[in-house]
DNA sequence: AAAAAAATTGAACAATTGTTTAAAACAAAT
DNA sequence: ATTTGTTTTAAACAATTGTTCAATTTTTTT
């Protein structure tokens, strides 16, 4: 029938891939709700009813494109939580950079996950690695904190930190506090920033 | 014909008012496109053809409510920036002040602006103050501020830190990171931190 | 009380949209 | 070459959903 793990592979593999990767941009961009199947095919280029061959129903296809997006981003944040050689302030300069690389390629990623979150849809809590995450050495480092507050503000703050200017940059581009050219820049500097600032919250 | 500004004013407010109350809750809830015209009518407990009755059409309702929603904002911001007598911390003070008990009454409520301000829908564009908001006193102390960084910087992390955590609620909660109980004690705490770490930021 | 205006209702309409189907085109196997 | 299995296509179906309409009820005006 249909994808990947079957057993002679003979298939041509554009057309799903195709499939997948418009559907990764267009729910991406429109949300799930916003998006269209024929909007999937079109940006695809190829017929409507493939969208259905290959994955049975819009709503399959989503949590393919969703479960695929989970993974990735537990993977990255994993990677980086775990090494037990790399201080607090070092973890959040390694997030810092990772993600606003990954961001600045994808600005439509944050409101995507942001949405999902709050339809409802706990992306997380329905996959595997999650018990990792959040008793990885950074969890243990956080917990350990001599502040005077509960250390989970901590994580709040970076995340904050890191992942709102990307959901407000139309209004600070169209508005004139940033200029097009400038947000990149403005990125990159945050970088380096974002764990000076961290690192004084804890010091 | 519909609303408000008639002449004799002589219908019933309630059928309107609760149009639009049912609208404002599945709106900020579901978003524009996850939201059919007869959720809002159950939601109101009126019949289906009186929300074109009163509004029109659904996109009309929808610029009814989110219009009143960016007025509200930007009231409220601007009357915080304004204040000639505060200083910076204060003034990022009373916006955690403010929006904290917001967010705590409305918690979907960032996910609903986050989601039209990616969509394309500039909202704040269109809005006649929001000059009077960029040229703000806050806007001003921002700008002038020494520190080798651009400033704008301080204005992403104050928002940053004030609404992620709103937006991370559920994989916060549904992992154990935050008990459910204890979020709203979190909020209360960042209150008063927010303007603290803003000034170790800056100082 | 009668007439006029406004509000409400249930039904239907029309457009959109997810899904299915049957036939055609294509590729692989015998 | 023929058969078999797979992929693609166009069309249609069925469910959802925004909108309209005609009739009824309610309210206001005269």
């Amino acid at each position: 029938m249909a994808a990947g793990t079957g057993k002679k592979e003979k298939r041509d593999a554009s057309t799903e891939e195709r499939i997948l990767a418009a559907a990764r941009t267009v729910f991406t961009k429109k949300g799930y709700a916003g998006t269209k199947v024929r909007d999937i095919a079109a940006e695809a280029d190829i017929n409507l009813s493939l969208v259905n061959y290959y994955f049975r129903s819009k709503e399959k296809l989503f949590q393919v494109i969703m479960q695929e997006t989970v993974q990735q981003l537990i993977g990255d944040v994993s990677r980086i939580f775990d090494k037990e050689e790399t201080s607090l302030e070092e973890k959040v300069g390694a997030l810092a950079d990772h993600y606003v690389n990954l961001l600045l390629k994808n600005p439509d990623f944050p409101l995507f996950l942001v949405n999902e979150i709050l339809s409802g849809n706990d992306i997380f809590s329905s996959h595997a690695k999650k018990e990792t995450l959040f008793q990885s050495h950074f969890f243990k480092q956080i917990g350990a904190l001599k502040v005077n507050y509960n250390p989970v503000h901590i994580i709040m703050n970076t995340f904050g930190m890191l992942v709102l200017p990307f959901l407000a940059r139309p209004i600070l581009q169209n508005n004139g506090i940033v200029k097009p050219a400038e947000f990149k820049a403005l990125m990159e500097e945050r970088k380096k920033l974002i764990p000076v600032w961290i690192k004084g919250m804890i010091g």
